[in-house]
Parts: C-alpha cells; sequence; structure tokens
DNA sequence: CTGAAAGCGCTTACAG
DNA sequence: CTGAAAGCGCTTACAG
C-alpha cells in the first residue's frame, strides 16, 4: 500500500501523542490511559505500522530469538527436531533461526558466527566437531548455549540428548537370538560424541556376547547417506560378508540400502540392516527397518527450556533421554510372524 | 573469555583510532592507511570483537537476510528446497530464516509477520492459502516477495515453480498403458495452487483417454500424512475400489502406504499407487513408487537469484520448469522388467 | 498518565 | 586518511 515503511514516530504524530506513550501502550503497559491507547491502536492500525523489532533489540539487548545449529536438514531426524525446537520455542516467545551444518566444521563455525553477531538470546547447537575452538570458545561466552544431541566433552554447557546404549545393547541382543554373529557398524566420524558412543556401545555389547568386532568391519560413515553407501559396498566386498550392517543414522541407512540393492541383494536374506534413528519410511522400505529410536520430539522440547531458563538466568541441567529398539524384519524374521510372506509383502 | 560485549568504541579505544576508522578499517574501506587498519585488526581480533548486526541493520537498513515461510518443515520436499534457497542465498551474502507454517494459514501469518518486523530484505513464500489476507497486503508493500512452489493468482508477485501438468498427463498414460481404469486421486487444498492444478491435470488427461473422475475418486488431503492415510481409507471402502490413488504430494503418499498397509493389501497388487514428489526413500519403499520428480534444487536456486534480483531494484521474471515422471513399480510392472520377482525384494 | 531526552552500536556524509 | 557528529527506531528512567 505505501512505499515508505511507517515508523513509531508516525503513529505519534497521527495520534497526536508522543512517540514515548505510543511505545508504552503498544507495548500493553499499563500506565496508559484508555483514551490514548484506543488513539494509538487505531492511528497504528490504520497507517499499518509494524514495529521495528531490529530497533527494539538494540535498545533492549534482547531479541528474543534463539539460533539452532543442527548437522543436517536433510536428516529427517535432524528436521523434527528442529521443528520441535521452533514450536517450544514459539510458545516461549522466542522466534528461531536455523543454520544447517551440512556435517561441516566450517560452516557450523559460520552459522555459529552469524547467529553470534545477529545477537541471538541464547545458542542451541549440535556440534559437528568436539574441537571447533570457535564452538568452544561459545561455550565459554556470554551468549547461554545447550548442547543438544552431541555435546563436547568437558565443557560446563548443558547437554540434552538421548543415551543409545541400552538400545544397541537390545538390538545385539535381538540379532544374537536371531543367529547372527558376524556383525558390522557403519560409524558416524570420530570426531563426533554420538560417532563414538555408538560404536563403543556396540563393541561392549558384542563382547558381552563373546563375539568381537574386527577393524574390517567398522564403517567410518560421516552421517550422510553417501558413506553409508560407501561403508556397505566395502562389506559386500568382504571375503566373508557381515550378517548384518547396523548404520548409526537413518541416512547412511539409506545408503547401505542404495548399496545392496544396486547389488540385486537382498535384506534380510543375504544381508542383514539395522538403522538409528526411527523415521516415518522405515516401516515402507523392503523389508522395514529394525532401528533405535529417539524421543525427537521430546529431545528438542527439553533442551528449549534448558536454553530458556539459562537465558532467564536460571540454572539449567543436563538431560538424558532414554531411546529404544523398534524390531522389524530387517535382521530377519522375528519369532512372532509367519514364517514367510511378511517380507515380501 | 570476557563477560561482557565488546563494542566497536572498545576496539577505538584500544586502537587509538576513532570508530569512524575502525568501522572503516573493518569493513574493508579503502580510505584507511595500513597502519591504522592493522592497528584496528589486531585491537579486534585480541578482544574478540564481534560487530553487531542489528545496530549495523538499523543504520543501514538492511539486513542481509531473507525469510523463507514454508508450508512444511517435515516434507522432503520443502527441506530440500530449504536447503537449497540457503546455500544460493549465503552464496550471495544473505542469511534466511526459514518459517514453518505447518499448512496452516495462521501460523503462516505469524511468520510472515515476524520476518517483516525483523526488516528482512526481501521474502520467499510458499503461501498455503490463495486469500491469506496478509500475504496478500505483503506483496503489495514494500517488501520484495518472490512466490515459490505455490502462488496466489492475480497476483504481480513473480513466482518460481514448476509445472506438473505434462507429467501428470504422462502418468495417466503410463497408467492406461498398464490396464488401469478406475483412477483416483488424493488432492491438496483446493486454496491452494498447486492443490488445484494437480487435480484439474489429472481430470483433463483422464477425460483425454476418455475416462471420468467421479467425485468420489476425489480424496481431500492437505498435503500431510494423516489426510493421505484418511483418504485412502476412504478409496478402499468403496464397492468397487479404484485401480490406483495417485497421492498428490509425497507425504499423503506416506499416509496411503499406512493405510494400504493396516489393511493388510498389497502395492501394486491389490492397488496401485503413484505419488508426486521424488524423495530418497521412494526407491525403497515396498515396492519403489512410481513418482513425478520436481527440479526442487533449482526451484531454489532460482526464486533466491529471483529476489535478490527485487532486492537490488532489478526486475524479477517468473520461472516456470517442468517436472517429470519417474516410473517404478507401485503401479504394476513395466515392460522392462522381469514380470516377477522385482517387486518381491 | 505523559513527554523530553538519552542511548543502544553502528555507518556515513561532512570537514579538515 | 581521519574524526566529530548525526541519526537509524526504538525503550525507559526521570520529571512533572
Amino acid at each position: 500500500m505505501n512505499a515508505g515503511v511507517v515508523s513509531i514516530k508516525d503513529v505519534a504524530k497521527a495520534a497526536g501523542l508522543s512517540v514515548a506513550t505510543v511505545s508504552r501502550a503498544l507495548n500493553g503497559q499499563s500506565a496508559v490511559s484508555d483514551d490514548a491507547r484506543a488513539k494509538v491502536l487505531s492511528a497504528a492500525e490504520s497507517l499499518g505500522y509494524r514495529p521495528n523489532i531490529v530497533a527494539r533489540s538494540l535498545r533492549t539487548d534482547r531479541t528474543r530469538t534463539i539460533g539452532l545449529v543442527i548437522s543436517d536438514v536433510l536428516n529427517p531426524y535432524f528436521t523434527e527436531l528442529a521443528r520441535s525446537v521452533e514450536e517450544e520455542a514459539r510458545e516461549l516467545g522466542y522466534s528461531v533461526i536455523i543454520g544447517n551444518a551440512d556435517e561441516r566444521a566450517e560452516l557450523e563455525a559460520h552459522h555459529v558466527r552469524t547467529l553470534l553477531e545477529r545477537r541471538i538470546d541464547g545458542l542451541l547447537v549440535s556440534p559437528a566437531d568436539d574441537h571447533s575452538p570457535l564452538t568452544l570458545d561459545v561455550a565459554d561466552g556470554p551468549t547461554p548455549v545447550v548442547f543438544v544431541d552431541r555435546w563436547i566433552p568437558g565443557c560446563a554447557t548443558p547437554v540434552v540428548r538421548a543415551d543409545g546404549r541400552e538400545a544397541i545393547r537390545d538390538l545385539v541382543a535381538h540379532l544374537y537370538a536371531l543367529g547372527h554373529r558376524r556383525l558390522a557398524i557403519i560409524a558416524g566420524p570420530v570426531t563426533t560424541t554420538t560417532g563414538r558412543e555408538r560404536v563403543e556401545a556396540f563393541r561392549a555389547a558384542l563382547s558381552e556376547f563373546g563375539l568381537l568386532l574386527p577393524e574390517s568391519h567398522i564403517g567410518r560413515g560421516d552421517f550422510q547417506t553417501r558413506s553409508g553407501r560407501l561403508a556397505t559396498e566395502h562389506f559386500l566386498d568382504l571375503p566373508k560378508r557381515p550378517d548384518v550392517v547396523f548404520a548409526t543414522d537413518n541416512l547412511m541407512a539409506l545408503g547401505a540400502l542404495d548399496a545392496i540393492r544396486e547389488r540385486g541383494l537382498r535384506v534380510p536374506d543375504d544381508i542383514g540392516l539395522a538403522a538409528f534413528d526411527d523415521i516415518p519410511w522405515f516401516p515402507h522400505t523392503a523389508p522395514p527397518i529394525t532401528t533405535i529410536s529417539q524421543p525427537t520430539t521430546e529431545l528438542g522440547r527439553v533442551a528449549v527450556r534448558a536454553l530458556a531458563d539459562l537465558i532467564s538466568g536460571k540454572p539449567a541441567r543436563s538431560t538424558v533421554l532414554p531411546a529404544h529398539l523398534v524390531v522389524r524384519r530387517s535382521c530377519g524374521e522375528p519369532e512372532t510372524s509367519a514364517p514367510t510372506g511378511g517380507s515380501h509383502t
């Protein structure tokens, strides 16, 4: 409608009042007469006034915005996390700006830097690398930070995450019961807590069952699709291929599926597949994929609340939520199903 | 490290120069002596100075930020779009703030309002509703806007989108060739351009083959999973169920899969399924899903460039990119495959 | 209840 | 090449 942007001064002029009163009226403060308030509101309305948040932020030193730096937007797990974070933040009166690190430390640094320059009130980050100096600095700096999903050991920063160890142990028990002995894993980056944790838990569970995890059965992935495919191809080239491959996130499981399918092999007959993260597609793949499910939505909510506490000067505690095994058919038939037919649906 | 945030004034003091010179040096302007520049840089470095973008924005009246309001973050199509938008924007020196409308007009309005108050330089929006007055206002307002994916007819706002009509015609031809005659569609909201376009193109293609699209074969969805499931249940309850269901986005196809699987039915033997949008999981479902693929990444790039043009005062044109059919096995065996085995992998 | 004034942290003509 | 000063649009003590 109008080309120039209307400021509080324009509203004040139209209402015949000072900008101070306009400001107070617009912000719903009590110390304004009903008459003045009415004049202000109608003037603002008819001029199409929109408060300039950047000016307000400069003045109040608060942006009512939090930053969320996630490892990969293309990963449905992080997407669900982002959605949950935004929802909870909105309820608490915060906007959220998402930065996608794409599993690259330097992109993560870029987003953290940009977010800080924007003077966000707090930061939620899933660090791509334990040793990212920037992220470390930030964690020690004045801006409240909460780690989510991944964290940096030895940092005082609170972390909200799921613990997959128990579920991984359950997975190994499940595989063992099905008769699988040659188990392989596609790991995430060793620079990453979740990358290391899942391998260690897997190895520990294996040894509990008297099984070993040879180097050749550890695929080095980066939590992205392509690396899952590559690692799986390597496994398939082994003189004796593994009975089951455990992909430690959903994207690498997708890559594994790509590789297996390309060779014309079948899951679970030729090789079993298990994953980490449950996503809506897993019940519909051929066959449905056995996986470890994280309470993703809850993780997002809890992380936001922890950050909000920090922002308002309250202490925040770390939270560890449990993950759990979801058995489907990608590692072989569970006992309860009919022995045939099911996986051929 | 330090509790208080350091400002340009602190740097000026440390460097023994004025804030004006500091500003010029930091912004890489030529009119600064090498000596001064060096002093400024080292002072900024050692103090850990970070420019306050909100102050800069207030002063320059530019935020170097664009807003992106998408219909649903949980939809991989929009996620891919968002990623592409962010990438292209970053290359052009813009940050992007994403708002998730979750297919709700009032949430969309919330995000548009918030983004405008943040004084973004431009807005990319996929309107959830043709008649959203807020979005209409914005399109007429001073902030540059480009519609992406969906648009509002009769608006002068440029739109960047894919045209699915040709591909839908190809799909119908494919279905017809496979012998299917009873075709059903799960539509998106009628308030939405893509919602309407896909039904109309489907109907037109059907009539080209002498087929009708009765009301009972049109499911009213909202582009989200649940609605796809509901519509499909309805189809399955029909006295004579359709040969094939065409879900007009990937999430509703997921819902359709849920419904079909719950009844213990099989695709394509009991009922065929086709989708709109191609996503990485479709080759791996049971069976792989025939779909219409959009040039999503390209769409995002082109939209950002159009918006950047608008922002810098140049005119921007609308762009329509083609979508294309990807035949897999969810509507029956294509001729090239072996008649058995394939879909039972 | 209301207004004049200061100030948030920058950038940028304007002088010199 | 450098600095003093104005001003972006707000909010908020401080008076009255």
